[in-house]
RNA sequence: GCGUCGGUGGCAGAGUGGUCAAUUGCAACAGGCUGUAAACCUGUCGGGCAUAGCCCUACGAAGGUUCGAAUCCUUCUCGGCGCA
């Protein structure tokens, strides 16, 4: 009996959508769920009473980032990442009084602080970029007898930033103040443990969509002898075992085959678990989702990392996957843009100026009866008209509103695609919400 | 009234004879953002066109010097400061 306990409660017909419950110690989380994003121990701009109102049940921190900043001892010492930050969780689901948390490993940031630094890379990449220079041929860089990069500390205090990998792990200078670090899947899982979220995540490696298959290949089995070892780790530590559950992510890049044998080696393995990691092009997600997927053994709850866009979401429900984290609610709510039925607009342009139709106009289309009067004072109260003075000159309100607009709108889509699973009619809720965002 | 310093594109403010349609910041206009180095980044920003270029109109106004002026000279005008 692990750490947490997952149960489906209803599966859709026609796809592999699934609507569950996954008991933590800190309480349910209801699925499929959205995971807001608070990297550094804070949803960013949002209190977080404020995310209970909205509809959260968990929040995703990052390994990389607390490690930095303020140390894993600290968050330890305060008596773990929910308690540090003060999120108690959703009266829902509580069963304790602190709520569900999740890290992750820190293997993204190696990707999107090293290998990708300074690159027209990100968690999606359009297929027109080429000039992608892969960690193991980055200038500067020497290999060592086996082809596998080694770190030179010259060339990093030249970058300013690098995360050179080699099968123990990773070594990596810190994006604060260029000092060398190093990450072994051991010590992500050992930092893990001290954070103490109920989930969390075994550190990968996260390959560029344009790296070469043979690279992907190298890349996936070394997540995969990552994978072992972070869960040989987690067993060995009997206290933190009954209290953390451990998922095992998924890698493979685009490749179709890559995706399937991860899948099956992740899944053999025994995790609490499955993420299903990667940086994606659009085109490729669906492809490399179903592979992985059709691979999992169904009694393991799936996160579908980093993932996302309404859109990319119900793609994600509907192939299976149980839990979603994304930054995009909160950095395009803080940079101006919020999501409506119609899709995403960007309330600074000059048309919105003078436009006083409320927020609420922009999410009618589910759950509105799950709007108390919290949610309704923020959708309802105020204009677009409103918001663009906000934003524009500045007040830190308006990336507040707009943030806890965006989440709102994500958790509340995300609501309505379990209840339309409970109800049988997944199908039709997915069709109907994609039209409408996706007609212009 | 005398003296002195100054008037540059929406604003602030560089530029003191050609490399200036004019640095830079802000504002404005638009775009981007998917396990957060992100309250960030990118592009446009006098007008026109057959737009890697060309042509107009432009640095308070009018004249002048010069092959060439935002830059030098004269007058006018407006503003700051000082003295009466």
């Amino acid at each position: 009996m692990g750490a947490i306990n997952f149960k489906i409660e209803q599966r859709a017909p026609g796809c592999r959508a699934r609507a569950g419950v996954i008991e933590t110690p800190h309480g349910a989380i209801h699925t499929p769920a959205f995971a807001p994003v608070g990297t550094k121990a804070s949803v960013k701009g949002i209190l977080p009473e404020q995310l209970v109102a909205l509809g959260a049940e968990v929040v995703l921190a990052n390994t990389y980032h607390l490690y930095l900043q303020p140390g894993e001892e600290i968050v330890k010492n305060a008596g773990g990442l929910a308690k540090f930050m003060n999120w108690k969780g959703s009266p829902r689901g509580a069963s304790a009084e602190w709520g569900p948390t999740m890290t992750d490993s820190g293997g993204f940031q190696v990707f999107s602080l090293g290998a990708a630094f300074n690159k027209t890379i990100s968690k999606f990449t359009r297929d027109d970029v080429k000039d992608f220079v892969s960690p193991s041929s980055d200038d500067g860089l020497t290999k060592s007898k086996h082809g596998l990069a080694v770190f030179d500390e010259e060339v990093a205090s030249q970058h300013g930033q690098l995360a050179i990998i080699d099968d123990e792990g990773v070594s990596f200078t810190s994006h604060l103040d260029g000092s060398l670090h190093r990450f072994t899947p051991e010590r992500s899982v050992e930092i893990q443990h001290a954070l103490g979220a109920d989930i969390f995540f075994a550190f990968d490696e996260c390959t560029s969509p344009t790296e070469p298959y043979e690279y992907q290949r190298e890349a996936m089995e070394r997540t995969h002898r990552w994978a072992e070892r972070s869960l040989k780790t987690h067993r060995q530590n009997i206290n933190a075992n009954k209290k953390q559950a451990l998922f095992g992510i998924v890698q493979g890049g685009r490749h179709e085959d890559l995706r399937r044998e991860s899948a099956r080696e992740i899944s053999r393995l025994g995790f609490d678990g499955i993420g299903i990691g990667g940086s994606f092009s659009k085109e490729d997600m669906r492809g490399a989702l179903a592979a992985a997927v059709a691979e999992l053994p169904e009694e393991l709850p799936r996160h579908f990392l980093g993932i996302g866009e309404p859109g990319d979401i119900l793609e994600g429900i509907a192939n299976g996957m149980d839990l979603f984290d994304c930054v995009a609610a909160t950095r395009l709510g803080r940079h101006g843009s919020i999501y409506t039925k119609h899709g995403l607009i960007h309330l600074k342009n000059e048309k919105y100026h003078s436009d006083f139709t409320p927020l609420s106009e922009c999410r009618d289309f589910v759950n509105p009866s799950s709007d108390d009067g919290f949610t309704k004072s923020i959708t309802s109260g105020f204009t677009r008209a409103y918001m663009s003075h906000l934003l524009r000159s500045g007040e830190m309100l308006g990336a507040t509103i707009a943030s806890m607009h965006n989440l709102k709108f994500i958790l509340d889509l995300v609501a309505g695609a379990r209840e339309a699973i409970l109800d049988g009619n997944f199908d039709e809720y997915r069709e109907d919400f994609v039209r409408e965002y996706y007609s212009k």
